[in-house]
DNA sequence: CACTGATACATGCAAATGCATCTAGTTTGA
DNA sequence: TCAAACTAGATGCATTTGCATGTATCAGTG
């Protein structure tokens, strides 16, 4: 069962890993310290985006927990002060009396629009000249492969 | 020039790079939650391992810096804290008296590797099962494609 | 229904983070 | 050669984060 094929396989999940980690760091690296940003941290603009993708326009707070590297309670005070600006509306549960509905207001909405579409932008700017349209199609192919593999852990 | 393909180009962008991210983050929440970083926390970890994999080893602040998302001061702190527990040492640079020469010490190495055993161990245990070898090299060359892209500029 | 344990989110508090700024060493150019 | 501009890193301070815990609701069992 195991032998030096075993130990290279551990290495190669390793690096590849490493890779993905480091290739994340230099492109957030960008993004975040782009204009963009300058009016609201990416961690919430991100809630804001991930509100805005959702169908039904309302998310559980531990749905978007999920989404994002963030611990319980530090989601909780973004969302705190997303709510303080007006950005985000809290709305209890209709069926479970202890989850929070979250959805985006007019003005949140409007903001997301806003600076999605310059990091949008930014992000192609990245992107589209680092690999071709095939390299990108096998990356999204990929990573979300991997990301759907560790979710179903 | 531009026209409905370049709209599409961006738009691949985009979803590629969301899908790397929310793959990063999937992975990374388990990582860090796993027992390994109970001791230490991943980002100082991580400074620790990117000195051990260093030929010289020894980095310069900045060059660390730009592998790990964080500003230069929170790094300059955390390097305090590693250095309060003995894992690193400052020295200053010889040709240049402004820098500073990070470097393990013997228990520094030692935690690292003992950490690192485990955590590879458990990286294996995430992706292994979620990509084929070959698709694990694939992702690997993408990833650090991308890297050196933006890295340069 | 009462009771036990689990889940969802909030909060007190200590620690980590980032921004602006400071200090010190280095490079540039007149 | 020397002052001005620049760079590396440290530090004061306000904000953000996470851990531990608290509160309220839900689910399961007798």
């Amino acid at each position: 069962m195991s032998g030096p094929s075993a130990s290279s396989a551990v290495r190669l999940a390793a690096e590849t890993w490493e890779s993905l980690f480091r290739s994340q760091v230099a492109v957030m690296r960008k993004l975040q310290s782009g204009p963009a940003f300058k009016t609201l941290p990416v961690k919430e603009y991100d809630v804001l985006f991930t509100l805005s993708r959702c169908p039904s326009g309302q998310l559980r707070l531990n749905e978007i927990n999920d989404k994002v590297l963030l611990s319980q309670s530090s989601l909780s005070r973004l969302v705190d002060r997303l709510e303080k600006r007006g950005l985000v509306e809290r709305t209890t549960a209709p069926d479970d009396g202890r989850g929070v509905l979250l959805s985006l207001t007019e003005a949140g909405r409007e903001l997301q629009k806003t600076i999605g579409r310059e990091h949008v932008r930014d992000i192609a700017h990245l992107v589209a000249p680092a690999l071709t349209v095939e390299e990108q199609r096998e990356l999204l192919r990929l990573t979300e492969k991997l990301r759907a593999s560790v979710a179903g852990h």
